[in-house]
DNA sequence: GGTTATCGAGACTGCTAGTCTTGTCAAGCG
DNA sequence: CGCTTGACAAGACTAGCAGTCTCGATAACC
């Protein structure tokens, strides 16, 4: 059971010590060994213990810079993950649509991504700190996906009465609910679907 | 901290020992405190613990008639929650649609069934037995919506190559998203809302 | 050159799911 | 009647994990 994984990433001894200093070095090894844990386990929480082996180094040096355990995972994945949130302006509403949803399905499918952002979500039902945390980073998407709403609706493509708010909720209801439980696709097909008939759902009369 | 619930329900002595029968009052016993702390606890995990000492009854008793603490939550849950599943017929989608909607978005509302609800998802994310067994408690509305769907497809009301699993899914989707997360409301309006723009969105042309 | 902050390692606390143990009690069987 | 047996309440125990604390080592800083 102890050597199942393919054992830490050979740094434990090979990194120097750094004295009084903080080790940015070890900081790097606890994001990419926490990243990696994260897109290996599937579903299974992913303990500090196993971090700070896989990264070769002490717990207390984890909690050092993370508050908690959500902390370090939230920001080894956004770390990594693509922060630019896709803003596509290309002057209608549906393709608008299309394409920022097809762009949030598509990085979802990477499996690294993937994976690391389903235990994520599991770990964050029973921390609420991380629970915040994620809030504010999908905060942001959902932003975006409002304002290109907004603009939609300025441009009288969709009614003047229309719940933007339950729009963006239509589009990431799906979108969380197909990614954590799996149950269909989340393919550019169901992107243009969704896309079309949200349109069309309030289209301005 | 030992003292902050109401602490227990008297019977812990008081039920009469039935020796080499099987104790249909210890079961009873079991399932109200589940249940009662499935509702008290909003959001902090329940704990069989805290079951087996509110039911008067050791924690044998309760693993003798259940595989794991999800079980004995959901049976809970499951025992008390109205196990109907709405199934209106007004001959037109878009009412049924609304009814179907707003049954659903209001059976959520009441304060019992849903921290007992919020608490149960949360454990689920954790406990892999759980979210099988609440998956087919939430399959049954998603077959009975379906349905819904179908015979509105039938009727002509919508268009004949409408996915109607995305619907199904958008409309849980909102559910599941606003419900737990909570930043938008759940009332008659915004099933309305959803009905209609729903049933808009893939109409028959 | 002494102080000080970080580091790796790991012991320790506190909490909880699930198992095992013990002594008790009544039903069923001879 | 009296012994066996299964369910029961209570609670000890194991195992796993988050987060804290301790310790000896190391190098920066004054």
């Amino acid at each position: 059971m102890s050597d199942t994984e393919p054992q830490a990433e050979q740094a434990p001894s090979t990194r120097p010590h750094t004295g009084r200093r903080r080790n940015e070095a070890a900081h790097r090894a606890i994001l990419d060994a926490a990243l990696k844990l994260l897109a290996e386990s599937d579903g299974t929480p992913v303990t500090i213990d196993a971090i700070a082996r896989a990264a070769g180094v002490g717990k207390q040096t984890v909690y050092r810079w993370w508050p908690s355990k959500g902390a370090v995972l939230l920001d080894a994945l956004t770390d990594r993950a693509d922060q630019d949130v896709p803003g596509p302006d290309t002057g209608a509403l549906r393709t608008d649509l299309r394409a920022f949803i097809a762009a949030t399905f598509d990085a979802a499918q990477h499996s690294t991504t993937a994976s690391a952002l389903r235990t994520l979500t599991r770990e964050a039902a029973r921390d609420p700190h991380l629970a915040e945390l994620m809030q504010s980073f999908v905060g942001t998407r959902r932003t975006a996906l409002r304002g290109l709403l907004s603009r939609g609706r300025e441009r009288g493509e969709l009614a003047g009465d229309t719940d933007l708010d339950l729009i963006v909720d239509q589009v990431y209801g799906v979108f969380w609910y197909r990614f954590l439980l799996g149950h269909g696709p989340l393919d550019e097909t169901v992107a243009e679907r969704l896309a079309d008939s949200l349109v069309r759902g309030s289209a301005a009369v």
